[in-house]
DNA sequence: AAATTCATGTAATAAGTTACATGATTCC
DNA sequence: GGAATCATGTAACTTATTACATGAATTT
């Protein structure tokens, strides 16, 4: 699980609750990784059973008590053995190219259509991008420059993602509309 | 759940197995939608029972029977209704770019070895996908060039995606085996 | 002699999503 | 006055994975 080391990572910067490492996975690694509160809190509560982690429970009336999650030796040394595991292949689930995959069904403008939408969401997402470096700036202070080269790098990678899909959905679109049923990587 | 709408498409093909299903997939759309054959036959069994599909039972002692899945008119109009609906965020979890993030605790040679695993794996994908077109030709005879052809298409995908990577990741390892920690996408 | 193909299934487990619940304080 | 913030949690459900089980016939 995979989560579980995001969680490790955050909490090797400090000492966090679960609200807080929500804000810091929708913030930074959701577009890689994203994850749910229920799923963090029930991520957390096995974490702790198996001695990654301890708590400070900090009661605060009326609200809910706010429980710090600080990493053990354990949980240190999982973290860098994890970080250092090459992992296997990365999980990709594409229900629209399932739907392509069955779009000889479909008439040209239909699947034009759902080629659209996709390159309409790609577009959203790298909007999406080049709004993150600026509130970084501000969120971060004087953090590690280190820490911020390799977050940027994800970031990086998410818009050289969107781009590449961009560019095969115009190149796509373009030679259906012409009729021409050329595929535009894999020779000409 | 997309693998429901994967299965209507191959039954909307012919009449076929689970078995036959699950090599469908594995041939054709694992990529980008993998499945194991315990899902395959839950997934049936759930469909069926939603009247998308009938069943004919051929018994073949000693063998298990073969259970022949069709589809009904309610499971054509399902895959139809389907096919045509715009597609939200495809789902994505990158396990290695977790590494990455938190690559600023590791050391260059460190993080050089993770990008170097997952050039690796990306190069071993290439050359998986330039060996489906020539598979293809032979299993697939005269099936419909219309078909054939959106099939060609997610494969395209997958190269360009695969390209893609790999010229990120090689940039980036470039970059920082110089001592240059900049991103090869995001400005320069 | 060993591995693969055919053909089904179950059980246990893991991982993730959706929806609900509480309730004061602060910001707009 | 209404929305967002803080801060936790549970319950039901869905989706997917791993591992086990059977067993003849065919291919290597």
């Amino acid at each position: 699980m995979s989560l579980e080391h995001a969680i490790l990572g955050f909490l090797n910067y400090e000492p966090m609750t679960g609200y807080d490492i929500k804000k810091m996975v929708d913030f930074s690694v959701s577009h890689f990784w994203p994850a749910v509160q229920s799923q963090i809190y029930k991520t957390l509560n096995r974490m702790e059973k198996e001695a990654w982690l301890t708590v400070e429970t900090i009661s605060q009336d009326p609200r809910p008590p706010r429980k710090v999650y600080q990493l053990t030796q354990s949980g240190r040394d999982e973290l860098f053995r994890w970080l250092n595991e090459p992992q296997s292949a990365s999980e990709v689930r594409l229900a629209w190219l399932i739907q392509i995959f069955f779009g000889g069904r479909l008439e040209d403008g239909q699947v034009i259509a759902l080629l659209e939408h996709q390159l309409t969401l790609q577009r959203q997402r790298l909007k999406g991008f080049s709004s993150i470096p600026e509130e970084h700036q501000e969120n971060m202070k004087d953090d590690d420059e280190r820490d911020r080269f390799f977050w940027m790098l994800t970031v990086d990678f998410g818009v050289a993602q969107a781009l590449a899909q961009v560019s095969w959905l115009e190149k796509v679109i373009e030679n259906i509309k012409q009729g021409e049923y050329r595929l535009p990587t894999i020779q000409g």
